[in-house]
DNA sequence: AGTAAGACTTGGAACAATTTTA
DNA sequence: TAAAATTGTTCCAAGTCTTACT
């Protein structure tokens, strides 16, 4: 301590800090679960009821909805205001007034929809509706084959011929998500369906017939069988456990040991049964595809405001056994069916509400229209509520997005700012504070997560920032000729171990040796910290700030240092897109978005090896013909031999050519082992920067987004140019 | 202030479809 | 043209953060 000049650190006031350092273990609880009831596997029937019909009825009313949602914005009714004053103020610069957007000089441009005329708008609308009624859109030829396979049916809406750009209209600025909304509820799970009678259970050697309840449960496992984790004593337990649950008495006292359950004659059929569905006729295949098609078509979409829109999720998941990831205290346990009376519908009062199955009733029908939510359920596993939603290619979605990456832009102005601050912070006289501020500086410079306290035994031991304990961190005052370094070795979000060795600044480094004193390995390392307060903190820095603006910020500001720093105009596409790789690449070590090697990698990197090699000895050929070409035109001096040249150069451009292809692609795919790539693609860069990137110098953005990806893109390809800065 | 519920985003793996290769 | 490799999609768990409540 004794470099830390400015105050003695000894005066910190740490309170009870011991204290509550172990508040984390203090409130365990055992959650009730609610009851299970698994045994109504009923039949059920789609219920079906013309979509045309209710299409007709509803667009009329959601049509002068729509109007009102555009009234709303001058939003002088809104009951919440004072309350989410944070909220409307950023909403506001959202939609196309920035006027009063006083204070931080935070309002951006890029936010604001270029303004239409109404009146237009909804002409267009109009329009679009109708053509979607009747005819197949003309232009947009470049389809998918599947679909035009089932174009049998009327019904089949088609899509819009023309994009609907939300992202030009206004939005909602009070809590409201949406003025309608129709949709026809979930699709369930099939009902359970008995094995064949040839295909046994044994206990202890002798073949048991179970019930149907209990077989189903037995089949879950079965169906396990080759997972490593079916042999893991918590796992074998939860099951078992849950597994009598099932049973019928005369079973629960019969099956007393699972070590003694034989469920290889099911792990056959079941293996059987997925060789025979891979062995299908093309025929049969078809069908199949056609009937998911037409539950798609069906189940697929809703109708929000004047707008048909995908839905993400819409089955229910069906029973099964419950895996959770890492050491989940709750492997194995039995994730219950999900029945009619289990499930909330949130629609709009005056649409045509989803039927359940014939004979049921929905838990509660309910017209929210504060929430984004279809439908939702409780799950029994961690009692926690589970949703249908929509697409991320969705207005509400993407909107969502957008806000987000808005807010991280925000960040950047002021960034410095805040650096500054949570620097000087380090030298505060109060613990809470430093501790703030330390926790800060780990979340901006490592982009680490807010890291929320969990309750103990109901999940994964794992943490993030503000949960980081004393064990989870190691200091070393110097180490590999760096002074000041900190090893961090412990397990983040999905179990992903985060394991990092960082130089820090001296004064970052005595305040974790003064964090760390005197507590044991299992102590919070921040006791005086929770997310709670971080985000309070952030909130007053700037409006609307919250520990994850930081990844997002972190995320993006690094794509575009990397974009820029790495590729050349010059270059041709597959090195742009190599340079383009290593950008999002560094981003994904950043964010420790890691996966598991790939089975097949070193096979698969061998493979490339021996093309490579191949193309070589191609080129060495190849070259060897030229050589002898122009020797052969020096000698003859006619036409016919210097076009030999001509195109033996050509031959060994070519070759030349596929061969750096093939380089690019085995040092991109090495680079790439451990790294995942998706999430932060898809969750933290900020897709204008690769779309200007792509427009700056010229690649075509399907090389960089696939089309799921420019569906949840769309606003970005379409608004942004090669000059966005992010 | 602490806690629980609720809503929504983020995450890798499993699975399915498509493309490439032998 | 099957099967292997690759790419795209779905699945559903696990986070973050806000809100309601006490």
């Amino acid at each position: 301590m004794s470099g830390d000049h400015s105050h003695n650190d000894s005066q910190i006031d740490s309170g009870s800090r011991h204290n509550d350092s172990h508040k984390h273990k203090d409130k365990y609880k055992d959650k009730e679960h609610k009851h299970k009831d698994h045994k109504k596997d009923k039949e059920r029937e789609k219920s079906k009821y013309s979509n045309s019909e209710h299409r007709d009825s509803s667009d009329k009313k959601h049509r002068d909805k729509d109007k009102e949602r555009l009234k709303l914005k001058d939003g002088s009714s809104d009951k919440q205001k004072d309350k989410h004053k944070e909220k409307k103020k950023e909403e506001r610069s959202f939609d196309g007034k920035p006027k009063k957007e006083k204070e931080n000089g935070f309002e951006s441009a890029e936010f604001k929809p270029k303004k239409i005329k109404t009146e237009e708008r909804e002409k267009k609308a109009k329009k679009r509706e109708q053509e979607e009624e009747d005819i197949k859109p003309k232009k947009k030829t470049k389809v998918k084959k599947g679909e035009a396979v089932t174009d049998g049916k009327k019904k089949a809406k088609k899509e819009p011929e023309e994009k609907w750009k939300w992202w030009e209209e206004e939005r909602y600025t009070d809590g409201v998500k949406w003025k309608f909304l129709e949709h026809k509820g979930p699709v369930f799970a099939p009902p359970y369906e008995p094995l064949p009678s040839n295909v046994k259970f044994y206990y202890d050697g002798k073949h048991m017939k179970l019930s149907p309840g209990a077989e189903e449960v037995a089949t879950f496992f079965a169906k396990m069988l080759d997972h490593e984790y079916t042999t893991k004593d918590v796992f074998r337990k939860n099951f078992f456990k849950d597994w009598r649950k099932e049973m019928t008495s005369e079973e629960k006292s019969k099956l007393t040991d699972l070590n003694k359950c034989d469920f290889s004659e099911m792990s056959e059929y079941f293996k059987a049964q997925s060789e025979a569905r891979k062995a299908m006729t093309k025929e049969e295949k078809l069908k199949i595809k056609a009937e998911n098609e037409r539950i798609l078509q069906e189940y697929g979409f809703c109708v929000m405001d004047n707008h048909k829109e995908r839905i993400a999720n819409f089955r229910i998941e069906p029973p099964g056994l419950f895996r959770g990831r890492g050491d989940h205290p709750k492997m194995g346990m039995l994730k219950r069916r999900i029945r009619p009376e289990d499930i909330i519908i949130n629609c709009s009062k005056d649409s045509n509400h989803p039927k359940p199955p014939p004979g049921t009733k929905w838990k509660e029908v309910r017209h929210d229209n504060k929430v984004t939510w279809l439908v939702s359920w409780t799950e029994n596993i961690q009692g926690s509520i589970k949703y249908i939603m929509l697409n991320p290619s969705s207005r509400i979605k993407g909107e969502k997005d957008w806000q987000k990456y808005e807010m991280a832009r925000r960040l950047k102005k002021c960034v410095d700012r805040i650096r500054a601050q949570y620097r000087e912070d380090w030298k505060s006289k109060e613990m809470r504070i430093r501790q703030r501020a330390v926790a800060l500086y780990f979340i901006d410079k490592l982009a680490l997560r807010a890291g929320n306290e969990k309750e103990e035994g109901e999940t994964a031991d794992t943490v993030g920032c503000c949960s980081l304990r004393v064990e989870h961190l190691t200091l070393h005052q110097e180490m590999d000729g760096q002074e000041y370094v900190v090893e961090f070795d412990f397990l983040g979000k999905d179990s992903i171990r985060y394991y990092n060795k960082v130089p820090v600044e001296k004064r970052v480094f005595k305040n974790l040796q003064l964090f760390m004193e005197d507590k044991e390995p299992e102590d919070d390392l921040f006791d005086r910290l929770n997310t709670s307060i971080l985000n309070k903190h952030l909130q007053e820095l700037m409006d609307g700030l919250t520990a994850k603006v930081f990844r997002t910020y972190n995320a993006s500001i690094t794509l575009q240092q990397q974009l820029n720093e790495l590729t050349t105009s010059e270059d041709n596409v597959p090195a742009k897109i190599l340079s383009y790789n290593r950008a999002n690449r560094a981003v994904a070590v950043l964010c420790n978005h890691q996966r598991a090697p790939p089975k097949t990698f070193e096979k698969s990197m061998q493979n490339l090896q021996t093309k490579i090699d191949a193309k070589k000895e191609q080129l060495a050929d190849a070259k060897r013909e030229l050589k002898s070409a122009k020797a052969d035109a020096k000698v003859r001096r006619d036409e016919k031999s210097k076009k030999a040249v001509e195109s033996k150069k050509k031959a060994v451009q070519r070759i030349e050519e596929q061969l750096m292809k093939l380089e690019v692609q085995a040092t991109d795919r090495e680079e790439n082992k451990q790294i995942a790539l998706g999430t932060s693609k898809l969750n933290y860069l900020d897709p204008r920067i690769s779309v200007a990137w792509c427009k700056k110098l010229g690649v075509p953005i399907e090389k960089i987004y696939n089309k799921t990806q420019r569906e949840k893109f769309a606003w970005a390809i379409d608004m942004a140019e090669k000059d966005y800065e992010f």
